[in-house]
DNA sequence: GCAAAAGTGTTGTCTCTACACCCATGT
DNA sequence: ACATGGGTGTAGAGACAACACTTTTGC
C-alpha cells in the first residue's frame, strides 16, 4: 500500500544535534542542483533533514521516521521546538530554483514545524536517500539553505534553554557515560566553562544520577568512574521549582 | 482588495491570558451549532479564538490580528508555543458537525498553531464577528471544542515555564501596578503561596523593577507605592544564567 | 618515570526560608 | 475606632564561586 502524502503546504524539519564528547554537531544533507541539460552544478549548499507528513501520521511520528530513515534508530528524544511559516521563506534565487527542479510550485508557501533530537554519535551510522548526509560542528554551520539557518537557530536556543532546566543532557551521551564527559558536555552546548569540583558538587545533589561500580578502560590515565541517568529516579524524585529567576 | 486567504490547511489559534489581581483568566468564544431547519440549538460549546492566514501574512502577524480584532489592541505579547497537528484533532462528531454546517471539507486535516498572548484585563473590551466571546477564569476551564483543551493546557504550560525565567509578569498588569499585585500575579499563576517579605526581599533586587513617586488613591488601607517595569534597564543588566537546575 | 585525566575540601559570599509587628488610609 | 492591606528585618541553612594537590592508569 501506498502511503498518501498529506499536503504539499506541512512538512517536518528536523535539527539533529550530536556530541562526540568534543563538540556539539548537527547532521545537514548536501543539496545540489544540476542542469539538466548540461550536467553541470549550478550549486551545491547544505540544508537540515526534513520532509513531508503522510496522512495519518502525527507530526512527531513524522519526525521520528526521518530520524529513523537517516540512522536506524528507534525511541530517540524529539521535541518540537517552533513552526516557521514566514511567507518570505523560499524566495530566495537557489531555493526558487531547486523547488522548480524537484516539480514543485515555487510559489506555494509552507509551513514547517521544526523538532530537534539528540543522540550521541557513536551510535550512528548515517545515509539518506542516496544523499549525502554529515555531521557538521554547530559552531561551524553559517548559511544554510532555505530559512534552515533561523530554524538552526531557534533549535539551538531551544536546547539551551532546555539543557538548563530538564535533564536531557544524558540524551546526547552513550547511556554509561563520566561525570567529566557530562561536564564537558554542558559546557560546550552553553558555551560556558565550569570548575571541576563545583560541577561535581552540584550533579552529585542529583538523586538520579546513578554511579555504576564500574570504570572507563583503555584510557591512559586514570579510569573514571562510569554513571547513569535514571529517569525512574527523576520522576520519583522531581521537586517543582517555584523560584522564578527573572 | 480583498485578502486571499492562505490555504484551507493551516490555521492559528491564540490563548489569551488575562488576569485581573485576583485570577488568570483565558479568552473563549460560544461555538453554537443551530440546525438549519428547525432552527434548533444542537449543541453550544466554547473555543480558543482563533483564524485562517493570508496570504503574505506571517503566523505571527495572523495571530496579532486575531488579536486585534478581538480587542482592538496592538504590540501586546504575543508567544508562538507549539504546532498541533494530529491526524485525530477535529474528528469529535460535534466538531464533525461544525465543520460541514460551517461548509468546509470536514476530513481535511488542519495544522494550528498556537501563540498565547498576555494582557491586563482591565485594558479590554470585546467583540468578535458578532460571536460571544467573554473570560474565563483558567481553573473553570474542563472542556474545549476541538482539541482546544489540549492547546490550552499547553499554553498554560508554556506560560507557567517562561514566567518563571523571563520577566513577562509585567505584560499581565497595567503599566504601574504594586508589589502586592505582582506577588499575586505570580501565586495565580504559578499556583503557589509566596512569603510577602521574601518576595519583597526578591524582587528589590530585578535593578528593571522602577519604583516611582506615586501612590495607589481611594483603596481603605494604606496606600501602596506603584511600580514599573524597565525593558530598557532589563536588556541593559540582563546576566547569562549558567546555572542549571536539573 | 612521565603524561594525562580522575578525584577530592575549605572558605567566604550570597540566596533561601521562616517568621510578627507597626503604619497609613477610608469608612 | 476599626478594618484593610502596606511595609519592614533577622537568623539559620543551603548553594555558589574560587582555588591546588594527590591518585591511577598506559605507555
Amino acid at each position: 500500500m501506498v502511503k498518501k502524502i498529506l499536503n504539499n503546504t506541512i512538512s517536518v524539519d528536523c535539527v539533529i544535534f550530536g556530541f562526540d564528547f568534543e563538540k556539539l554537531n548537527v547532521l545537514l544533507v548536501d543539496r545540489v542542483l544540476v542542469d539538466e541539460k548540461s550536467g553541470k552544478e549550478l550549486f551545491t549548499d547544505l540544508t537540515l533533514t526534513g520532509n513531508h507528513i503522510f496522512e495519518d501520521e502525527s507530526l512527531e511520528d513524522a519526525a521520528a521516521r526521518i530520524l529513523f530513515d537517516l540512522t536506524g534508530l528507534e525511541n530517540i528524544y524529539l521535541k518540537q521546538f517552533g513552526a516557521f511559516g514566514d511567507p518570505e521563506r523560499l524566495l530566495k534565487p537557489n531555493d526558487q530554483a531547486w523547488l522548480k527542479a524537484s516539480g514543485r510550485d515555487p510559489h506555494s508557501r509552507i509551513l514547517s514545524v521544526g523538532y530537534y533530537s539528540l543522540l550521541a554519535t557513536e551510535k550512528v551510522t548515517l545515509k539518506w536517500k542516496g544523499r549525502n548526509v554529515k555531521w557538521y560542528p554547530v559552531s561551524e554551520v553559517s548559511e544554510l539553505a532555505f530559512d534552515h539557518i533561523d530554524i538552526f537557530q531557534s533549535a539551538l536556543e531551544a536546547l539551551r534553554r532546555e539543557l538548563l532546566y530538564e535533564p536531557i543532557g544524558f540524551e546526547l551521551l552513550p547511556e554509561k557515560f563520566t561525570l567529566s564527559q557530562l561536564q564537558k558536555l554542558y559546557e560546550v552546548v552553553l558555551g560556558v566553562e565550569l570548575d571541576k569540583r563545583n560541577f561535581r558538587k552540584k550533579v552529585s545533589r542529583m538523586k538520579y544520577l546513578i554511579p555504576l561500580d564500574e570504570k572507563q578502560k583503555g584510557v591512559a590515565h586514570k579510569p573514571a568512574r562510569l554513571y547513569m541517568f535514571s529517569r525512574e529516579v527523576y520522576e520519583r524524585t522531581r521537586k517543582e521549582v517555584f523560584d522564578f529567576n527573572i
